[in-house]
DNA sequence: TTGTAAGCGTTATCAA
DNA sequence: TTGATAACGCTTACAA
């Protein structure tokens, strides 16, 4: 059988209520004492029982996080941060994923909510209302989303925005395109105002809003050919999957990628997997996850030493300019006008 | 305060004890009571409580699954099949990544083994030692590694080499080269059991080695090199990041693929993101992990209604014929020789 | 600084 | 079929 708390007091011939303390809060207990137990607890192999702990203190030590979608590189790497910044904090991390299902989100939140000590919840497409009830009775992190006074990280969309823009203007695009996310994504609408701010206010481009596509290379292929229809000469995509899934449509119809049209990606999930190598930009993966659970746990130092400024870090985004933008052509693709009908 | 067992005993006039049989062991308790105290548990939103249950049953109702990079869209994909069919079972997943560590992966077992009722490990490279020394105190299945009697789950990589092989020799290749895994990993070594099985048993193809790559599309990127150097006219990658890379790093060198070389991959985790699509060897990966967790929990039907059929069972692998590969040239490209030195 | 003792919320044992 | 009652292994008042 295994060793309990009992049998290290025995062994090291002091009460229970020692032992607990010297192995939990050591500097309760007198030197002497607490190296007879710490001894006899490492001859044993005692190791503590979590239920039986949790049961009083109330506190797992365990942390769970919700995603739509872990075969989406960027919440797998969400996963990979969250996981290997709790690990440091000495906690545990289920991970649970609702197959892009917003009411799986909430289900998940409630019934893993029962056996941790917080949730860090991506959910980008969850009601308002639906949220409202989560964080009533659950201690929460949102992640890339904002929500009243929820704690959360986000990160910089709209400059994010501006930068692309900025990088498309400055090749002399006029007329680009935007293949965006799933409707009701709340990161795809931050990045719609962003385009739209840097659009219209600081530079003088025409936006086509190609619509609504699901954030996977499939959604990205739909999105090839109106990208192909909309005399455009660049296209900025919802993340770098719809950009491949683009770049491989517009390949396939003849139009050369960054030659006829310039793509901008988000993320940087896939950079090195393609040619041209995709311009996009780069999110801060490990590091979100890592300042979401920083926040949960309250800690008071974040993953680089320092403290966690606000209870709404705006991780920075950064553009990475590879093959798939080059200069506008001087004269834009014809815009297929066969009159109407 | 949250509603307690206690509560709905009382609440439904029952003793404790009852209360508890009424909801975990229904038949043991009269349908009249037992519908009282399940209303009783309803109206005051009665959840028992995790850990008193665990402290007495010593189940925990979770898994957990070490695993080595969740960024790797292999082991994403793996980690979404388990925490499916865990969820469908009741169970929630503890995921963990070790970063490529076999060391951290022992750990984690041994630490996260203390708080779940069995685990999923995944670890290509961990030394026997090493894992029979896990195995000794902790329910474990592996997945895609075999290990003496340990319960596990693999793909058939025999036969995935076998259906490569006959591909590439149908389209006319006669010299190919193979760019393999990280050195120590199981599938790695299977793969190159199963090449040369496939190479010099069924059909008379010459093989070069190219060595061990990290199994990324940086890892391919220095294959790729190596492939334009030996003289092939197709190469069989260890998991598609690698192809890619190759694919990359050809096209780069003026290598068209498949025009001069074809190029296959492994596992069918990035499919529709290049061009030309990529030749590959699809793995069921979703159902590797469903499998795992059907073997650890002892359920006597899989994800499929059917019985698990073994201990351990060999899941099929298919190869998906797409654009990275082509009929070889007549003539394969020259070797570089010039002279030796 | 240490020990005694009372729980935490549940299930399991035993009698009734 | 049901109800007392005793655990499960730990932490924490409270007393000494």
């Amino acid at each position: 059988m295994v060793a309990t708390l009992r049998d290290v007091a025995r062994a090291a011939g002091v009460s229970p209520a020692t032992a607990s303390r010297a192995l939990s809060s050591p500097d309760l207990v007198a030197p002497a004492r607490r190296a007879l137990v710490e001894r006899a607890a490492k001859d044993l192999g005692y190791r503590p029982n979590r239920a039986a702990r949790e049961l009083i203190t109330g506190r797992t030590g365990n942390l769970c996080l919700v995603v739509p979608d872990l075969a989406n590189p960027f919440f797998a790497g969400l996963a990979k941060g969250v996981q290997a910044r709790a690990r440091e904090l000495g906690h545990a991390v289920f991970v649970a994923d609702s197959d892009e299902d917003p009411r799986l989100e909430a289900e998940l939140v409630t019934q893993l909510g029962a056996q941790v000590d917080g949730t860090l919840l991506c959910s980008p497409r969850m009601s308002s209302a639906a949220l409202d009830a989560l964080v009533r009775d659950n201690p929460l992190v949102l992640v890339n989303r904002r929500h009243g006074e929820v704690p959360s990280v986000v990160i910089d969309n709209t400059d994010g925005l501006r930068q692309a823009v900025r990088h498309l203007h400055a090749l002399g695009h006029r007329r680009i395109a935007y293949a965006g996310g799933p409707s009701g994504s709340w990161s795809d609408a931050r990045r719609r105002d962003g385009l739209e701010l840097a659009a219209h206010g600081l530079h003088r481009l025409e936006v086509v809003d190609l619509g609504s596509f699901t954030p996977t290379a499939v959604g990205g292929t739909a999105a090839g050919d109106l990208v192909a229809a909309a005399g455009v000469t660049a296209v900025l995509a919802y993340n770098d999957m719809v950009a491949l899934g683009i770049v491989e449509r517009l390949r396939v119809r003849g139009v050369g990628v960054p030659d006829d049209v310039s793509v901008v990606g988000y993320d940087d999930t896939l950079a090195t997997l393609t040619s041209p190598r995709l311009t996009t930009l780069a999110v801060p993966l490990a590091r979100l996850g890592r300042v979401a659970v920083d926040l949960l746990l309250d800690g008071t130092a974040d993953a680089d030493g320092r403290g966690v400024a606000s209870h709404a870090p705006v991780l920075p985004v950064e553009l990475v300019v590879r093959g798939s933008t080059a200069p506008a052509r001087p004269v834009p693709p014809a815009e297929p006008t066969e009159a109407h009908r």
